[in-house]
DNA sequence: AAACTTAGTGTAAAATTTACACTTTGAAAA
DNA sequence: TTTTCAAAGTGTAAATTTTACACTAAGTTT
């Protein structure tokens, strides 16, 4: 039994993030483009998820903050782990290989990568390249095509959770900004789920669960013009509560 | 940067699981003995869960499976990933830094370990040690104490994914035998959910799910004695669907 | 045979969901 | 400068679901 540890090298574990941002219209994540430095001779312009091998002295949630903090300056904001993810080596893609054998790091282990979701406010950051990164870029979530690794089946897992909290959590106030208008929220909500919920039932429902309070321009029946703003108003939340965030 | 992870040895990846299940009034969670074998000066009788390092070759799933076939024999089961856990190795509890040293696989590296949960019919395995495992045993859940290594964060966490799915959906079926009534269902919902939930609209509202197909012996209108039998039907389970298992 | 437990059906009030209509205000178009 | 239009907000009635109970029949226990 013991004997058959013994031989194989530990594999190098990498934590890398899923980052959805909002610009009011349209859901945005955060990639970036990989930079081989002194490897210039490699021509790979692979767009891959940001992310990092894990410091021996860090949590893991510390590793996805470090790396979400160099990207974006960020502290502190929504973020929570989606699992763990990572093939064996043998089913890597070439292009990949080839880049982690060009940066040496890696020699003969293969990589698992554990996968981080968080949500920010775009207007509210500047991002800047950092680590491995060559650039960094908001891009539309709907345009994203192939991605370096197996990045583009974390990004599918971390849209399903993403999805899956909306309906059950307050949890898509993070993408907008300390105040805003129902309107935003719904054009959130709607684009987030792409679905098509009646306006009117969405306005009633959200407000009737008790997380938004009015910000102090509040007026009561008068047709506001712009729309009336609100905050996120945190009150203890019961996981088997019967806030319910579910639209038709 | 890329010095830095020059001098950092990887991680041990483990793969442990959280194997529920029930016997027909309680709910029992599978738990080993670590078996030291040839280093029988330590007295270490810890509780763990079943785990077990990944090996080089094989899939996260793959190795969950693994372990959980050679314990219990069973393929093709309930089988899901929870996370990912692991502190750095200077917040390891001394007993089992003792336990890793004589083990001698894990000489300077920190361990980090991928959660699995699993759901199964006690009465269908039968257990056996392997590995590592010197007893298995199932221990009622809520008779657990402390376990080795992080093991009691991990099972915290499968116990809530338990609770959050049972809710979400028809996944308590997996604990039942093929056929079963619904007192039993009943049973196995009101014990894991620790509620008191009203028999009669479980019961109405179970079968409206269309998740249950009545067996031969079903006659319309005869109170049953023994009770009617079901069997659970595979129908495609949509995640957005109106199935609602909340019980109130 | 009396008392009790289990299995099953019923029903009515309360709450929630759904699908709409209608007003007011400011901005844009004519 | 009207006229038109879209955004912001409130209302309401039907359909469905949830909740909280009552009641009967068939075995089992004493």
């Amino acid at each position: 039994m013991k004997e058959k540890y013994v031989n194989q090298a530990n594999p190098n574990v990498s934590v890398d993030c899923v980052v959805f941002g909002f610009d009011g219209s349209d859901l945005k994540v955060l990639l970036v483009q990989r930079d081989l430095r002194d490897n210039l001779d490699i021509d790979d312009d692979t767009l891959v998820l940001p992310g990092d091998l894990i410091n021996d002295d860090e949590d893991l949630d510390e590793a996805a903050s470090r790396i979400l903090k160099g990207l974006t300056g960020i502290k502190n904001i929504f973020l929570e782990q989606i699992g763990a993810f990572g093939s064996p080596k043998r089913l890597l893609k070439k292009r990949d290989q080839v880049w982690l054998n060009a940066i040496r790091i890696l020699p003969n282990a293969r990589v698992i990568t554990i996968g981080y979701f968080a949500l920010v406010n775009i207007k509210n950051y500047k991002t800047k390249p950092a680590g491995f990164a060559k650039h960094v870029l908001w891009q539309d979530y709907n345009t994203v095509e192939e991605l370096g690794f197996d990045h583009n089946v974390i990004l599918n897992s971390a849209i399903s959770v993403l999805r899956d909290k909306l309906y059950r959590e307050p949890v898509g106030f993070q993408l907008l900004g300390k105040e805003f208008s129902l309107h935003q929220l719904y054009t959130l909500y709607n684009e987030i789920m792409g679905g098509d919920i009646d306006r009117r039932n969405f306005r009633r429902k959200m407000l009737k669960t008790g997380f938004l309070k009015e910000t102090e321009n509040y007026q009561e029946g008068v047709p506001h013009k712009p729309a009336r703003l609100y905050t996120f108003a945190k009150k203890k939340f019961d996981n088997v509560s019967k806030a319910n965030f579910k639209f038709y």
